[in-house]
DNA sequence: AACAATGGTTCAATATATGAACCACCAAAA
DNA sequence: TTTTGGTGGTTCATATATTGAACCATTGTT
């Protein structure tokens, strides 16, 4: 491990919580030695990376890194960050894969991947994502902002027969997506087509968008459509790393129980 | 210096002029060996810090920085609380205002706010701001710890005709200043700037930055920089108060007496 | 007054960083 | 096809920069 790695790790135990970090603590903390982490913090107040509190002597995240994070936030936009993760969940899922952004009330869609394997795909080709028709709307009401329910009831358009055209159906649809962590649309906007999602945050730790897999209705079996979890669980976490959020906790944590317990929904196959 | 300042230091070529930068362009850049430069952005990659275009392999900045940025944020709110006030001042004075504060030997941006009236407006694009040729810069020599000065004269770089570049024209500078207790640049920086900065003051009652306007010399008549003194005068109040501080009395009867008196350099016009 | 914290410092031992020279690869010339 | 000049990446002997136990100076508590 370079001191270089040493030093930056030190940075990781901040966190809103432990805003300020006393030499002491954080030597115990981060399991090293003071000297050592004495010296690597001095590097990095030099650099801006930490401050001291002058009062205190605590030492807590300097301003450097608000620039660092306003000149990646101006140069790489998060489509081109979304690219790889999908292109991989694309390879592993053989099925078509999105990520939509939650703007305002709307999903908008960011950017696709189609699979070349099948002759047979989903095609996306919308722009607005339904609320209440998609696996990334429906997301986005089990997670996202409170008020996005309202705005979903206002338009409870009749895409297929499957489609969620009441307050009811929809609120148990939704609910079902809050015990499980992914978003699931079954022939909900297209007859053929079982969207599966997961839900990504940014930075703030708000619900961010979602990313997709829409794979042909005959060929999505419960094999399939627990192959595409595992890498959307995969997808997620990193679309959201990239964005500078982490998956909470009690996401992950519904993640791993729909995987390991035996799926109410598949054994209606 | 250590391998971890080099390493930290890397990361301040990156610019939103300068995204992506190659392996051996940031050795020339940074003029450091290829073996070295490439094992620290190694350490950087494992840390998020940097990462790397699949495609082209340059390195650009990672997601980490986000994330520091966040709970930066979101404990010192350093940022947050400069920005009514930064309004405030772009809006009365109609020209682009921005605030810097002082880390280590460093005077670091921290917040802009562009004025939308003119056409013509000076754009604030630089990170850190050169201490002896800055409004903000002077204001940190004028205010500031005592050794910051030595550490100026280490850099006399000629930016304009009007830098100060020998000593005893910076000390010169930097004693009007004191007088005043607004710092000023001249078009020492820029030929067609004019910058006019008030010291803020953080819990301690250390100077902690300054809050700046920047003014196209253009249109630079005393009548404006009297108002811009006045209203810096108030934004700088507002957010050392924000920050926890106070303005030290000296440098309000600095400031009460520079502003009633008939003043030496608006006589000049 | 003794104690137990804290932040900060020292110095010999050595682990770790270093960089000249190297390779593999690519694209444009020759 | 070979050459050239540019990448990104790797090696290894050298020695320099890092390390941590033990230390000091302060502070607040018992």
């Amino acid at each position: 491990m370079s001191s270089v790695t040493k030093a930056l790790d030190l940075l990781s135990h901040f966190s809103a919580a432990r805003a300020e970090i006393g030499l002491s603590q954080l030597c115990r903390i981060a399991k090293r030695d003071k000297a050592t982490t004495y010296r690597h913090l001095q590097a990095l107040e030099v650099a801006g990376f930490v401050e001291q509190n002058p009062t205190s002597k605590q030492y807590r995240l300097g301003p450097a890194v608000l620039q660092l994070a306003q000149t990646r936030e101006a140069t790489v936009p998060r489509k081109a960050s979304t690219e790889r993760p999908l292109f991989d969940l694309t390879e592993t899922t053989g099925e078509t894969a999105h990520v939509t952004v939650l703007s305002g009330t709307k999903m908008f869609g960011l950017a696709v991947c189609d699979s070349p394997r099948h002759g047979t795909r989903a095609i996306i080709d919308i722009d607005v994502f339904p609320l209440h028709a998609t696996a990334s709307g429906l997301c986005a009401l089990a997670f996202g902002p409170k008020g996005l329910m309202d705005v979903a009831l206002a338009d409870l358009t009749s895409f297929t027969t499957e489609t969620a055209t009441t307050p009811s159906a929809l609120s148990n649809t939704v609910d079902a997506i809050r015990q499980t962590g992914f978003g699931r649309a079954m022939r909900s906007y297209e007859t053929e087509i079982e969207g599966v999602s997961a839900p990504l945050f940014d930075q703030t730790g708000q619900f961010a968008g979602a990313v997709s897999v829409a794979s042909v209705a005959t060929r999505f079996t419960p094999a399939l459509e627990h192959t595409i979890k595992e890498h959307l669980m995969i997808a997620s976490r990193d679309i959201t790393h990239n964005w500078g959020g982490t998956i909470p906790s009690h996401i992950e944590g519904l993640w791993a129980k729909s995987l390991t317990t035996p799926h109410a929904l598949d054994s209606t196959s």
